[in-house]
DNA sequence: AAAGGAACCAACCGCGGTGCA
DNA sequence: TTGCACCGCGGTTGGTTCCTT
């Protein structure tokens, strides 16, 4: 049942607002506030509809609205936040305080998306573009990688491929891809689903026949679901933790993240102490079945900002004992050092010490307790980056078996001036780089 | 100076979520 | 449980201004 425009009843004014109503708007909200939005037009003596009223006011008349040109820093906010939330632009503009959801999808629409695709960047992936030229080539990757994957390669290159393989496929925001991403996704993704039965997918190979949980019948636009282990183990607990004993996964927004670990495993079912991870500004909850009775939902909840802001614990639970900036930790991007020093432990805690390293979704550790025993074990990779005066600082910065492989970095980095730690700059990703790839030149011998 | 196109942005439209009877 | 009213959001439109030729 289809509902009647509000605007439709004869004789209400549409079109641009004259300053006597703007004056007639304001002057009643100030003395009575919008209460019913409906009801507004005929109290005011407007010949508006209320929702007219409502948009006049929100995007133009209110008090708090800043006009005049974006900051570059603004401009930073809405590319970073635009990359974590997509098109949500009411939850961007709150991060954006005098602007309007409107005022900034305008923003974006004429300027940002524009910059974007001039500098050859997908506005909605925020990733390299493909162009016609790339997409040849990949193309063509994909044509010869399921006869490069039945070659006798080491784990380390296949799980490269299959890690490519699953680039191809990933698709942050939305499922509406270009023509040709769509063409490459199909491909990868038939060849994906080809290889299931493989040799490189079968019981008797390093990763394991459970890695990659491929369903039959599943849409190209649907990710392969894939866990990524991130890992607790500090210099703190490094003696009696093991890197693979305090794993967690961190997995695509909505989805269930559990805390058993190898240590808590004959307690702690994986559902027991899990949490969800909500996409920006959303409220995840600690509340477990182990909690349960204590604790409700909204008890323990924090908020996940988006990358380099603050994330704060103090919950209802902790309130009179810890104050909004005692325990708060920053997520940081794909493999950056994510830190929990916090003002009540700082004497105690250097910064390195209980940092970890978020990884990105989809990647998976050969050693973690979450996937099969794997026979033989491939090595993780760690970073120690101890000094010998300071040996506290143990980071795994790399669960893959090749660091040098990383996911295409975001090249809008927000400003880290607020951060804990020094992160250290990644090289930004270029397809021309993986395409240089020793794997993509032996294709080209083809 | 005039015309046409591009850029900008306020306002509208319609859908989805929520609350209430 | 259902239907309705209301509100908020994101996509789109169309009028105005700016720029180029």
């Amino acid at each position: 049942m289809g509902r009647s425009p509000c605007c439709d009843e004869s004789g209400l004014k549409k079109g641009p607002w004259t300053p006597e109503e703007d004056q007639k708007l304001t002057n009643y909200i100030n003395k009575h506030g919008h209460g019913s939005w409906r009801a507004l037009p005929k109290l005011a003596g407007l010949n508006r509809c209320g929702k007219s009223c409502r948009l006049r006011w929100s995007n133009y008349l209110r008090p708090d609205i800043k006009r005049g040109k974006f900051s570059q820093e603004e401009e930073q906010t809405i590319l970073n936040f635009h990359a974590v939330l997509g098109n949500k632009w009411s939850t961007i503009a709150t991060h954006l305080p005098g602007r309007t959801d409107n005022e900034i999808k305008n923003y974006w629409n004429t300027h940002l998306k524009k910059r974007l695709i001039q500098m050859g960047y997908d506005p909605m992936t925020h990733r390299p573009r493909t162009d016609i030229f790339n997409s040849l080539q990949h193309l063509i990757a994909l044509a010869n990688l399921k006869e490069l994957m039945e070659h006798n390669h080491s784990w380390q290159e296949q799980a490269m491929r299959l890690h490519y393989l699953q680039n191809l496929l990933q698709q942050p925001h939305n499922n509406n891809l270009s023509t040709l991403s769509a063409i490459q996704n199909v491909e990868a993704y038939k060849l994906l689903s080809s290889l299931k039965d493989s040799q490189f997918l079968g019981t008797n190979n390093h990763l394991g026949n459970n890695t990659v949980p491929i369903q039959d019948s599943i849409p190209f636009s649907h990710l392969p679901e894939l866990h990524t282990p991130c890992s607790f183990q500090t210099s703190l607990n490094k003696d009696k933790v093991g890197p693979q004993d305090s794993e967690f996964m961190v997995l695509s927004n909505g989805e269930v993240c559990s805390f058993q670990t190898s240590l808590n495993k004959d307690k702690v079912q994986p559902q027991d102490t899990e949490f969800k991870v909500m996409s920006h500004g959303e409220v995840c909850s600690f509340q477990t079945p182990l909690n349960k009775d204590k604790v409700r939902p909204q008890d323990i909840g924090f908020t996940v900002l988006s990358h380099g802001e603050v994330c704060n614990f103090q919950t209802p639970l902790n309130k009179d004992k810890v104050g909004p900036q005692d325990t708060m930790f920053k997520i940081m991007s794909h493999g950056e050092v994510c830190s929990y020093q916090t003002p009540l432990n700082k004497d105690k805690v250097q910064p390195q010490d209980t940092e970890f390293t978020i990884l990105s979704h989809g990647e998976a550790s050969p050693t973690s307790p979450w996937l099969p025993s794997l026979s033989p074990s491939p090595p993780l990779v760690i970073n120690d980056q101890r000094s010998k005066e300071n040996s506290s600082e143990v980071v795994i910065s790399s669960c893959l078996p090749n660091e040098s492989w990383k996911l295409p970095d975001y090249p809008f980095r927000p400003d880290s001036e607020q951060s804990l730690n020094k992160i250290e700059e990644a090289p930004p990703f270029m397809w021309s780089d993986l395409l240089e790839d020793s794997f993509f030149q032996d294709i080209d011998k083809f």
